[in-house]
RNA sequence: CGGGGAGUAGCGCAGCUGGUAGCGCGCAGCGUUCGGGACGCUGAGGUCCCGGGUUCGAGCCCCGGCUCCCCGACCA
């Protein structure tokens, strides 16, 4: 492709209002363009990578024998009201009635038109197991869209839903999405992990999510680099170091002076965080409940609303402890009777902890658990952080961050079930067949790719993902030889099978150079009157320092697939 | 949904105490340049987010609304 036609504007200054690395590079090199909050036209450029990623995520797919088909992104209401999830899916589903006054909606996922599709070619366990995928657009009306294309309310996702008669054929269903995912982003050139997740709302008992390690990410996982132990941190387990056992003593009162924190308390009481019990307010559908844990310990408000049941948590607020008579900096629920508790496991593992004694400037030492109180929940409630002994093995747990760019999960039986896709099993009896479904955000994986490969100057994109693989750039194309060379070059090289973007642009050689660095494609080819002059040209790779080398202009072709790493 | 910020040329921005809008980049033409966004001259380009109000006069003041961004909430 020539530059000079190619449908390509890039911009020295990115639009003010973009902050995030890959949004404004992403901007910057003319791929994509924001229409709305979290909506996008993608550009030539732009496209080319996302067709590329797609490309293979599509191989991946049919190697794991997966089926390739297409379902609507509008559907009716109808539909959603079968699965039950019409009113309960969150973000709320974007809706509008058509002219038959029907009401429609946009499909934020296909979980029922998947369903639906497999029950139509579904009647006998001989006809298990199959995998259906699609790589189509979805509508979440996000609270809130941001950062460029990393969290966006219109998107293309690969989502793929495996069906199986039982739970051994969903476990090989669900392993051979697992290493296709592998094998999809190790081809993508990204250093993505595979971590424990929370399944969140939808319940399922195994959920795993594909981060890309990336520091601008909003996900925190936690790694054990001895035994590879991995978890998102809504998930992730840890080893809670056990105390010296005492023998209990009695409860004692004594004041604390303007003590309200955790670090106050340890501090004046001369004795470790982790010899405290932290009280935290939670609002649980209208109720205050108190949750306890060790104080050198935090509260996981998604392990909590897993224990509760899936009740949502929030942190009560002022007018609400207040209300509830709760005394702030000195709370526990030693001798408070009323309260629902949620006690974390840590608080076995100690004895004759300080709490507060419910009352302003005092609190109770020597409180033992359960002694001294007793809790409706004892569970794992707590927040594992970098350092955190490894739930496995001995090793360490690190923090990393990271984007979320595949998930995937076993749901079992409950859209088969409430959608009727059954069969008849070797006995005759009727089954709900099990489902997995798997997910990859294409658009949030181009520019996951961004944020975890990029420097000062632009992107530097892994070649499987790059839209073109050589950036040619001629520099004195007035200069008869010059275009020469670079005209010829641009033929071999497309003949080569290599795809090239030929540079040949009435620029200033800067301006070439920037959007050579800017547009991140893995090899710049350097045709000038200088290098010619030698008989070479110049090719360096983006990630490379300086000028690149000197090669003679006849055995370019065989020196860029070298850089090119064939 | 709560908190904060912003809407003026394609992009980045300035615009005082209200007097009829400007700079840089980009764009078009000509010329000089030609290995890291080079230079000169000429030129085109505006619903100052929208609606209302105050005023002789509003980009600027007042009221109402819309959109976008950031933090949080949220996030299958």
């Amino acid at each position: 492709m020539r530059f000079s036609r190619y449908f390509i504007k890039t911009l020295r200054d990115a639009p003010g209002d973009a902050e995030t690395v890959s949004h404004r590079l992403l901007l910057r090199a003319g791929m994509v363009q924001q229409v709305a909050a979290g909506i996008f036209n993608y550009m030539p450029i732009g496209w080319r990578s996302i067709s590329k990623i797609k490309g293979i995520i599509r191989e991946e797919m049919n190697r794991a024998g997966a089926m390739e088909v297409n379902m609507p992104v509008v559907q009716p209401r109808e539909l959603w009201e079968q699965s039950g999830r019409a009113d309960t899916f969150i973000p709320p589903l974007a809706t509008f009635v058509d002219r038959r006054e029907r009401n429609m909606v946009l499909a934020p996922t296909h979980e029922e038109t998947v369903t639906m599709m497999a029950k139509g070619g579904l009647s006998s366990y001989r006809d298990l197991p199959f995998t259906l995928y699609q790589i189509q657009t979805k509508f979440r009306d996000e609270p809130r869209p941001r950062a460029g294309l990393l969290r966006v309310r219109e998107f293309e996702m690969k989502d793929a839903y495996s069906f199986d008669a039982d739970q051994a054929g969903l476990d090989r269903s669900f392993q051979a999405m697992v290493e296709a995912y592998k094998r999809i982003f190790s081809r993508c050139g990204l250093r993505v992990v595979m971590v424990d997740a929370d399944s969140g709302a939808i319940g399922g008992k195994a959920s795993n999510e594909f981060i890309l390690l990336a520091d601008s990410g909003e996900d925190t996982v936690l790694i054990c680099d001895r035994c590879g132990y991995a978890a998102n941190v809504e998930k992730a387990q840890f080893k809670k170091p056990a105390l010296l056992p005492e023998i209990p003593l009695t409860v004692a009162k004594f004041a604390t002076p303007g003590v309200k924190t955790i670090e106050q308390l340890a501090a004046f009481a001369r004795v470790p965080a982790s010899k405290t019990i932290k009280a935290v307010f939670y609002a649980v559908e209208g109720q205050v409940h108190i949750i306890c844990i060790r104080g050198d310990l935090d509260v996981n408000e998604i392990k909590l609303r897993n224990v509760l049941g899936g009740a949502e948590p929030k942190l009560a607020t002022h007018e609400e402890v207040l209300k509830a008579g709760l005394v702030a900096g000195s709370a526990s629920p030693v001798g408070l009777p009323g309260f629902t508790v949620v006690a974390d496991d840590s608080l076995r593992l100690g004895n004759n902890f300080i709490s507060g004694a419910n009352e302003e400037g005092q609190h109770l030492s020597n409180v033992n658990f359960p002694r001294d109180f007793e809790a409706e929940v004892v569970a794992d409630i707590a927040t594992a952080k970098a350092g955190d002994g490894c739930p496995n093995c001995d090793g360490r747990l690190t923090a990393y961050r990271g984007i979320e760019v595949g998930h995937v999960f076993k749901l079992g039986s409950v859209y088969s079930q409430k959608m009727g896709a059954l069969f008849s099993d070797e006995g005759g009896a009727q089954k709900p067949a099990l489902m997995g479904c798997y997910g990859i955000g294409v658009g949030r994986l181009l520019a996951g790719a961004i944020e975890a490969n990029h420097d000062d100057k632009g992107m530097v994109l892994p070649r499987a993902i790059a839209p073109f693989e050589v950036y040619l750039a001629g520099l004195n194309l007035e200069d008869a030889n010059v275009k020469a060379a670079a005209d010829k070059l641009y033929d071999d090289l497309q003949v080569a099978g290599i795809e090239v973007l030929y540079d040949d642009r009435d620029e200033a050689p800067g301006v070439k150079f920037n959007d050579a660095d800017l547009t991140g494609l893995p090899v710049r080819v350097v045709v000038s009157k200088r290098a010619l002059q030698s008989g070479s040209v110049e090719i360096k790779h983006r990630s490379g320092a300086g000028r690149g080398e000197l090669k003679p202009v006849g055995e370019a072709v065989a020196a860029i697939k070298a850089v090119l790493g064939e």
